[in-house]
Parts: structure tokens; sequence; C-alpha cells
DNA sequence: GTCTATACGTTGATAGAC
DNA sequence: GTCTATCAACGTATAGAC
């Protein structure tokens, strides 16, 4: 058994009930092993959760980063249009969103200050890539009222609407309100 | 000792700590009882839980209405604006809002089902709230860009903002984004 | 209503055989 | 690496004295 494996299954059931609703012997029989054997691949459970964690935010600032290098030369509303999609598309067959969410959210409290120290530097880095091409669109004049760093916070705001629907789990109404937000944001910068 | 108090502390560990973090001990020790005495007043865990999250829903519901009563003749943008500044000035002060949202992202696995009917039709009645309003908007000609129900939606997407941001902890990101958000948003629909 | 005592399953974790 | 065996601690819940 590959310590990859159990990493994946921890990742989807930490994901679903959380890490105090998830036991060693749930992660353990998902991968078909006793939770024993767990302790041949980690050292605890903290060690386990805190491995899928970083690889999380790893992941996760990887795919942002391709995704702007991929589209950056379409136009902004192209651009920021695919990027909300993308996390709407994504989300229902990704459990790493839905763990990142969760955790980010609601870090088991003795693990507080590890997962906000992460978060905050996750966030930071995420924010620097969107103004980086929020920047070179109001150098083309793709956006006249607004200046990229309001851009950048307000188009955030989006985005974390689009993260609560998807926990939410209204599929309807998740798409209504990307809609409208949308319509009235580049309303709003453009 | 009274019931009241005992999910008044019921109320404030499952925000901190969420369900399965929350031992029936640690409420029992929070109002100076033995954990074997909080069943003179509740059936069971899920009993207390769920009667403090059915008075959540009632005291929630009931705080927009008296709001909306309260400001309904004042200018749609001060009203719009004092509703998304009473969010960030009640929350940290109020764990009845952060075990709201902490309950509706992420319900305990086995009461998912109970969970999810109070919330959609608290959502359904909140909106609706906000929808009257909108709608007088639209007829005083308050704004002129955007339908009533367009306007409702992408004003949602704001407040959902907040309660990432509020949950996440970082006041100083909650204020810029609530600006900039506010901002566009107001020159989206206005 | 609150207590002590108790039942009984499950938790995370360790030791040692194979 | 995986297993069986075992552990102490803690989880929810019940019974009965006061």
């Amino acid at each position: 058994m590959s310590s990859h494996l159990i990493k994946e299954a921890a990742l989807t059931l930490f994901a679903e009930k959380g890490y105090e609703g998830t036991s060693l012997a749930q992660i353990a029989d998902e991968v078909g092993l006793k939770k024993q054997s767990l302790y041949s691949h980690f050292k605890s459970k903290d060690d386990l959760f805190l491995q899928v964690l970083t690889e999380t935010f790893a992941i996760e600032y990887e795919r942002e980063k391709e995704f702007l290098h991929t589209h950056f030369e379409e136009p902004l509303s192209d651009y920021l249009w695919k990027s909300l999609r993308n996390y709407t598309d994504r989300y229902h067959n990704d459990s790493r969103q839905k763990f990142l969410l969760r955790t980010s959210f609601f870090p088991p409290s003795h693990l507080y200050q590890q997962v906000i120290h992460h978060l905050y530097d996750h966030i930071e880095r995420v924010d620097a890539l969107y103004l980086q091409r929020f920047e070179q669109g109001a150098e083309s004049k793709e956006m006249k009222k607004t200046d990229p760093l309001t851009a950048t916070m307000a188009f955030s705001t989006l985005i974390d609407s689009i993260c609560v629907e998807l926990v939410y789990g209204s599929k309807e109404r998740t798409e209504k309100k990307l809609q409208a937000g949308w319509t009235v944001y580049w309303n709003g910068i453009a």
C-alpha cells in the first residue's frame, strides 16, 4: 500500500466529515488496511492531516498559476469568466477543493496556528496572481472605472460567493448568483 | 440550572469547535454541571444540537426582518451599506452567526437532511426580504441598470464574501474586500 | 435536578510476531 | 509493511441514590 493512496482516502474523508469526524479506522478501511498499519506510513493522525494539507496548498497554487499563464493573453472578461467557471466545474469531482475550504474555514482547534499560517500565505500568493492580470488590464484600457487593486479585491468576493454556494450544495442557486454577480461586477469595473 | 444557559454554552462551543469537536463534558463543564446532568434537560446530544439550531434560524430571521423594517424608508444605498456593516459589526461578539455558518457549511453528517431543510427554508425567506426592498428601489428609480432579482442575487454574493472573510478571521482583509466589493457593486447597479 | 456509579463502544496509539 | 493483541482515555448514554 502506497502512502499516496492513503492520503487520497484521507483527503476525501476529511473533506466530507472533517478532521474530528474522521477516524483512522475509517481511513484504513477505505484502503483495505487495519488502522494500526497506518502508523507504518505516518507518525500520527496529525502528521497525516498536515501532509495532506501541505500538499493541497501546493497543488492548488500550482493550478491557479498554470491557469493564469494559459489564459493570460485572452481578453480580461474572458479570463475572469473562465476563472469563475473553473471553480464551479471542478468542485463536485474534486474533494481537494472542499478539503481546502473546510480546513480553512474551520481548522481543528489544536492545529489552528499552523493551518492559518499556510492559508494566509496561500491567499497572498493567489491574490498576487490575479493582480498581475488586472494590472495588465488597466494598462491595455480593458477596464476603465476601477484601479487594479480594487478590481482584484472585488473579484475575489465573487470567488468567495462561489465557494459558499458550492459548499451549500444548491446547483441552481450557484448558477443564478454566479450570473448575477458577474453581470453586476463587469458592469461595475469595465 | 436553566436549559437556556446550557444551550448558550453549547452554542458557543459548537460554533468554535463544531459538533464532533464538542463533547457533552465540555458543555457541562462550561455551566458547572456534570455531563450526566445534561440528560435531565435534553434527551441526547442531537436533541440539544437541534434545539440550538432551530432557535438560531428563528432568531436570525427575526433579526433580518426587523432590520428591513427599521431601515426600509432610507435610501437604497444606505440600507444596503448598513446591512453589510451589520454583519461585520455583529460577528465577533456573536457566536450565533458563526454557529449558523459552520453548521450550514458543514453539518454533522447524520443530521445532514434536517440541517439542509432548515437552511434552504431560511435562505428563501431572507432572499424574499431583500427582494422587497430592491423592488421598491426599482420603482423609485434608485437603481437604473439592473432588475431587482439580479440585484438581490448579486448583493447576496457580497454577503457571502463577508461571511467567508469573517470566518477566515482577517479583519483588515475583510475591510478591504468589503469596500472594494461594495464600490464595484453599487457602480454596477445604480 | 444533580449527583455517583457504571456500561460499553470507539478513539488514537504502542508492542511485538511474521 | 501488515498483522494481532492490547492499552488508556474519552465518547454518549443509563440507573438509581439523594
